[in-house]
RNA sequence: GCGAGAGUGGCGGAGCUGGCAGACGCACCAGACUUAGGAUCUGGCGGGGAAACCCGUGGGGGUUCAAAUCCCCCCUCUCGCACCA
């Protein structure tokens, strides 16, 4: 041991002894409870960052934890390495996405082992690699099979001046991010999945992941989006048709006064006989200030109330959702009450609060509303159903509907099926081939996996570079030997993330994604831990993925993740770092700088694992005082070879003994409970600051100094690993720390004899006493009284009560 | 607008089922050691006041012997969704 604390020796050469003795390679033991730890597995784009540290920090202390409680940890780390910036790179930089790829996650490796990350790297899961993306490829055959793959004409953004399809991000206020001209919709066959046949079991099941925060739960079910209401139809009069509507809200359905289409609906192209507003209203649909419509010279029936009310084509209703076309209720509906106060439309109040009982008998007309009543409440000038409360209504209305035949009830979701086609290189092939006489045919299992040709060209232009590579996209028809083109779509790379947590289970596979025993044992993950961002997109794909592969017969488990820790972001001066701000700290410049122990420390002691994280460099340099201050006390005292004494003892070590134990509860308690690894951290600095100011005056107090100092390090170690290790094998173990169980407190050593007893007067503190532990409430009351700063305030005055919370305090009222 | 979360010293943040507000760290101040200190150690550190005490957890009410914590009203901020019928 030196006598200064220098990080980086001291962390090269534990990360030097892990390497050589794989300590943190898998070993099963079957006596022992599993624990899945899993962290989100980065894209490689360069370097890591901050956010990077933060998140693989806390899922390590996670991790080193349990393993010392005694559970078999799978704690794993892979890269989610398909991706646009990859192309990017390469149109840029003329380098082959492949290669940039590799040569990030190489160094973004190196990054991570210098942070001490007790990863078992013989699992890394690479999804750009063949051997793992095949299996992309044979979920998306068994999906075909069962229907739930599918393709159909959808729209993607389209820069008219590349040639090129472009993702989202790649839209700039849009406009193109290259060449800034402005961007298109286009018509494209793509491949989707039916994640829209799992709507109902995802949503349900969000009400049985009790181990995720609530708000990432109201966000996925926010998305999924259900409502249950009525489909109607409206005649038109005059003609055959009719206007299939969606509401929730059938209670209102004699309120309706008008009907409103989507511009893109069928009807709409048919009853406006004026083209060009059609067209116009179409292209002020992102207008979301004003809403506008055009009439279209056609009238309704309303199926309940017989009013014949005109239709109209509004730009605020949409194609995608419901039928494209709505009953339009102003009275009480918001937007439909600004579009009729707008075009001068009827309102027709059918509902009114049930606060409101002499509302009841008005006239329609001569309610007069100032905007929508949406709430419920009770119908009026509704026919036979004038009278009922809106749920009754509801049922009423939907039975009535059904039994004449005017509409059903219906359920609809917000989600939509997941678009996984991109129209770019790196990616997943996706496995089909178009046979010019056998139409749509998939790629037999035994020829995956499709594999990506390194011979293409990355210029920017122009369609996905695979449609350039004629020996990727001439083939033969596995039917008809005929001649068959390859589709030159790729996956999304959601797809990749959405299953890489069962790839962990089982070691490099080359017959199968995964074996079904190792799934079997560590599924499902105990504990996720990664960014908010990715609260609904990769978290409901990978729902959606399990519960597939559950019902392909490959997984028990229903849900990927029992539990989900959602980090918040790393910020500085206000912002989150970012280059554009000039804020960014470099984890490079960091470990160089305090070494990878302090790194650690500091992001998991200045906030809690959930909350943003204020960078502070001057923080920083108190994480490094405190690891300085802990190498000093072993320095001082390691020559001590005394033995470990941790029990209840008398004497001047007491207080040390009981401050040991109670820190070990506290920290381990932070550890269970909510991995509060602040507070943690927090108790553990009193515990070194108290060992500190200790004055050991005879062998008996050396022993139970031992005992604090080892249990401090012991307790530092998941945090501070490599400085930990070093001490201990200072204080002369020979056995690594990491072999060393996690300690256990003792209620009866946390105990003290005497405790502080607070006295108030009126609820306000006048005094603090010493007390015996064991007083009894009538004991603690004479104790109290006979107080002298007690006796001056009481001064002959009447006592009215006296309220003695045992442990804490007696309060006096007078 | 809807949904979720949060407002505590100069700053990051502690405060268990109502029971000593401000743990721990940073910054700051004073002192010690020192040729020196941006190293280290000791002490102090919410505001007011000489003190006794008083006032303090976004604001205003309430419940209680006792409220940062429970209830009602309001304000501000962050995040998510946003014409989903």
């Amino acid at each position: 041991m030196q006598e200064r604390y220098n990080p980086q020796t001291v962390e090269e050469k534990w990360q030097r002894r892990w390497a050589e003795k794989s300590v943190f390679r898998l070993r099963i033991e079957k006596d022992r409870p599993k624990f899945y730890c899993l962290e989100m597995f980065p894209y490689p784009s360069g370097k890591i960052h901050m956010g990077h540290v933060r998140n693989y920090a806390i899922g390590d202390v996670i991790a080193r934890y349990k393993r010392m409680c005694g559970y078999n940890v799978l704690h794993p780390m892979g890269w989610d390495a398909f991706g646009l910036p990859a192309e990017n790179a390469a149109i840029k930089h003329n380098v082959h996405p492949s290669r940039w790829t590799y040569e990030n996650i190489a160094y973004m490796k190196k990054q991570l082992t210098r942070l001490g990350l007790s990863y078992d790297w013989q699992r890394e899961v690479t999804t750009c690699e063949p051997e793992y993306y095949k299996w992309n490829q044979w979920f998306f055959l068994k999906m075909y099979e069962r229907g739930l793959a599918y393709r159909k004409a959808s729209s993607v953004n389209w820069c008219p001046s590349c040639q090129t399809v472009l993702a989202n991000e790649q839209v700039i206020d849009g406009l193109c991010w290259r060449c800034d001209s402005v961007v298109t919709l286009k018509e494209l066959e793509q491949w989707f999945l039916r994640i829209t046949a799992y709507a109902e079991e995802l949503l349900e099941d969000c009400d049985r992941l009790h181990g995720w925060p609530e708000r990432v739960i109201t966000m996925q079910k926010n998305w999924i989006g259900k409502s249950q209401g009525v489909e109607v139809d409206f005649r038109i009069d005059g003609m055959q048709e009719g206007i299939r509507v969606f509401t929730t809200r059938q209670d209102t359905l004699y309120g309706a006064t008008f009907v409103s289409l989507a511009a893109a609906h069928p009807l709409a192209k048919i009853l406006v006989k004026d083209s060009k507003s059609l067209d116009a209203l179409k292209a002020r649909y992102d207008e979301v200030e004003e809403k506008e419509g055009v009439f279209t010279g056609h009238y309704a029936i309303n199926p309940l109330s017989g009013d014949r009310i005109p239709i109209w084509v509004a730009n605020f209703v949409l194609m995608e959702y419901g039928t494209g076309a709505i009953m339009a209720v102003p009275a009480h509906d918001q937007r439909d009450f600004d579009f009729a106060k707008k075009y001068g439309l009827p309102i027709k109040p059918v509902i009114v609060p049930e606060k409101k009982p002499e509302a009841r008998s008005q006239r329609s007309e001569d309610l007069v509303l100032e905007g929508a009543y949406e709430e419920e409440g009770i119908l009026i000038n509704s026919g036979q159903f004038s009278g009922l409360k809106s749920p009754n209504a509801k049922r009423e209305i939907a039975r009535f509907i059904e039994e004449k035949g005017l509409g059903k009830r219906t359920i609809n979701y917000k989600l939509r099926d997941w678009g996984i086609s991109r129209q770019r290189y790196w990616g997943t092939p996706i496995p089909i081939l178009y046979c010019d006489s056998c139409g749509i045919v998939t790629v037999a299992e035994d020829d995956l996996p499709v594999i990506l040709p390194e011979d293409v060209r990355f210029t920017g232009r122009g369609g996905s570079p695979l449609s350039e590579s004629d020996r990727f996209l001439k083939t033969k028809c596995p039917l008809c030997a005929g001649d068959a083109r390859r589709e030159t779509d790729t996956m999304d790379t959601f797809v990749d993330s959405s299953w890489y947590f069962l790839r962990y289970c089982s070691e490099k596979d080359k017959t199968r994604p995964f074996d079904k025993n190792d799934a079997g044992y560590w599924m499902p993950v105990d504990q996720y831990i990664g960014g908010i961002e990715h609260a609904v997109l990769h978290l409901l794909y990978s729902r959606f993925f399990t519960k597939v592969l559950r019902d392909l017969g490959l997984i028990e488990v229903a849900e990927p993740f029992k539990n989900l820790l959602t980090q918040g972001m790393v910020i500085k001066d206000g912002a989150k770092m970012s280059k554009s701000k000039g804020n960014v700290v470099d984890p490079d410049y960091l470990i160089e700088t305090y070494g990878a122990d302090t790194s650690r420390l500091f992001c998991l002691f200045a906030s809690p694992p959930e909350k943003d994280l204020d960078w502070s460099d001057k923080g920083v340099e108190g994480a490094y005082r405190f690891l300085n201050k802990v190498w000093g006390i072993v320095q001082k005292y390691r020559g001590q070879r005394s033995e470990v004494r941790s029990q209840k003892i008398q004497g001047t070590a007491s207080p040390l003994l009981r401050k040991t134990h109670q820190t070990i509860k506290r920290v381990t308690e932070d550890m269970e409970k909510d991995f509060h690894f602040n507070t943690a951290i927090a108790s553990l600095m009193e515990l070194v600051n108290e060992i500190a100011s200790f004055n050991p005056q005879g062998e008996e107090d050396f022993y139970t100094l031992r005992f604090a100092i080892e249990t401090a390090v012991i307790l530092l170690s998941p945090f501070a690993p490599h400085i930990a290790d070093e001490l201990w094998e200072a204080m002369g173990h020979s056995q690594s720390i990491l072999e060393v169980s996690w300690p256990r407190w003792d209620m009866d050593a946390i105990k003290a004899d005497e405790i502080e007893l607070v006295i108030q007067i009126n609820g306000k503190l006048r005094n603090r006493v010493m007390i015996p532990a064991d007083l009894s409430e009538e004991d603690i009351r004479q104790r109290a009284l006979a107080d002298d700063k007690v006796r001056q305030y009481i001064n002959g005055k009447e006592l009215k009560k006296i309220i003695v919370v045992r442990g804490r305090l007696v309060n006096i009222v007078i």
